[in-house]
DNA sequence: GTCTTCGATCAGTAAAACTTTCATGATTTG
DNA sequence: CAAATCATGAAAGTTTTACTGATCGAAGAC
C-alpha cells in the first residue's frame, strides 16, 4: 500500500514510517505542506496522513485544496495535537475521512488506515476511475481528459491510446502491445499508424504544454513516466 | 439519510435519535444486537451506529456478522465506553469504519457521520425515486417526466432509455450498454434502434428548450451532465 | 370482428467526424 | 555518414451519427 505522510516532527515521521514499512507499506514523507499536496496531487497513493500543524500550507487548507479542488479523492487521515471537538469537526467537514489526536497508539492508527482503505476499495467498485501522470487528468467515466484544467479533446482512438499508455505507465509498451491491445489486432506490421497517432496525441497533450509527457524509447517503443 | 440505531440506553439513544432527526435524517432504533442485526440485513441504511454493549449479541458479534458473513457493507460507525486502543483495534478489524468512545459530544458524531457517509451517500439514490437533471425531473414512480415545469409524454422504450441515461449520470455510456441494460439484449444485432430512439427522445426533451441535454461522444456513447 | 392509432423497429441517406495510408523530411544509432 | 527509425502533413478512405420515411404488430375503439 503506498501511503503519503505529511508531517514536519522528525521523530513522529520516522516513527510512523517504520512502523508502517513492517507491515509492508511503502511510505513516502513530505516535511511541509506545500510539498505534500504536490505529491499528493501527482502520484496515486492510496492513503495520506495528514498532519495539521506544518509549515507551509496547513494540514486543513491542503486537505481543502485536495478534496474540494483537486478532485482527489484519496482518504486522508487527520493527525494533530489538537483534539478539541470543534477541530475534529472541521476536519471532518472539510474532507477528511478519519481524525486521530496524538498522542496516540500506533496499533490504532494502523487500524484506522485499514478500516480507510477497506472502505475505499468497496467504493471504487463503481466509483470513479481516474487516471494520472503529472498534470494530466484522465476520467475513464466522463471520457474526459485535462490538463492544467484545460479542457482536451480526444477522438475514441486516442482516448484508448493515451489509456492504455497511462495504464501502462512507467513501462515501455512496444508497437506490437500496442497494436494488440489498443487496434486489437494481432499482426500486420505494415503500417505506422501508431506513429500517425503518436504524434496526434503528442500535439493534443504536449503542444502548448510546458513539459513533455510521451517518450520514445527507440527501437522499442514509447513510455509515459511520472 | 436512513441511520440504523442500535443501543440498548434509552437515554443515549434517544439523545442520538432527536439530535439526527432535528438535522433532517431518518433514525430506526433497536435495542439490541440480534434486532439491530435482523434490520440491517433487511434493509438498506446509509449507516449503522453500533454500541458494542448491548444485549442478545455484543456489537462485534453483529458487525462481524455483518460485515464478514452477510455482505452487508453499510458504514458502521461504532460507539462504546470501552476506550482501549485494543478494543478499538479488534472494532476496526472487524469491520467497523470508525470508531468513537464515549462520552461523546454529539457534533463530533454528526461529522464522524457525514465524513462515513459523504461518499456512499452520492452514489445511492437513497431509494429516492426522483432523478434530475439541470430543469428536467423524472419521477421514477408516476413515470411522469417534466422539464421547466412542462410535462413531457415519454413512451415506455423512452423513459427506460431516459432513465438508464440519469442513473448513469455523468459517465459516457456505450451502445452496448444501453442495448444490454435498456432492450436486454446481449449481442449486437446490426441495428440502430438507439440512434433512433435517441432522436425521439430528443425531440421531446430538447427542442424548444434551451438547452440540450443528452451530449453524443463520438465512437463511445452518449452521456448526460450536469 | 374490423378499424384506427400508436409504439417499435428497420432501412436508407447525407454530412460530419474519424482512421489510415502514403510520401517526405528529421533524428538517432552504430 | 549511412541505415534504421521516427515525425509529420495532407489526401484518400472509412465509420459513425442524425434524421426521415416505411413497415409491422398490438391494444383499444367502435
Amino acid at each position: 500500500m503506498k501511503v503519503l505522510l505529511i508531517e514536519d516532527e522528525q521523530s513522529v515521521s520516522s516513527f510512523i514510517k517504520k512502523g508502517l514499512e513492517e507491515q509492508g507499506h511503502l511510505v513516502t514523507q513530505a516535511f511541509d505542506g506545500t510539498i505534500g499536496l504536490k505529491l499528493a496531487s501527482q502520484e496515486d497513493f492510496d492513503v495520506i496522513i495528514l498532519d495539521v500543524v506544518i509549515p507551509g500550507m496547513n494540514g486543513i487548507e491542503v486537505c481543502d485544496q485536495l478534496k474540494n479542488n483537486l478532485g482527489v479523492n484519496t482518504p486522508i487521515l487527520m493527525l494533530t495535537a489538537l483534539g478539541t471537538t470543534d477541530d475534529i469537526v472541521t476536519g471532518l467537514e472539510i474532507g477528511a475521512d478519519d481524525y486521530l489526536t496524538k498522542p496516540f497508539k500506533f496499533k490504532e492508527l494502523l487500524a484506522r488506515l485499514n478500516a480507510l482503505t477497506r472502505r475505499t476499495a468497496i467504493r471504487n467498485g463503481d466509483g470513479k476511475q481516474i487516471l494520472r501522470v503529472k498534470d494530466l487528468v484522465m476520467n475513464l467515466d466522463t471520457k474526459e481528459v485535462h490538463r492544467d484544467n484545460k479542457e482536451i479533446r480526444l477522438t475514441a482512438r486516442e482516448f484508448k491510446l493515451l489509456e492504455y499508455l497511462l495504464k501502462n505507465k512507467n513501462r515501455v509498451v512496444s508497437r506490437t502491445d500496442i497494436l494488440e491491445n489498443v487496434w486489437e489486432v494481432d499482426f500486420d506490421l505494415g503500417t505506422n499508424v501508431i506513429d500517425v497517432y503518436m504524434n496526434y496525441l503528442r500535439k493534443k497533450i504536449e503542444h502548448g504544454f510546458s513539459s513533455k509527457i510521451i517518450k520514445t524509447v527507440i527501437g522499442m517503443g514509447y513510455i509515459i513516466k511520472d
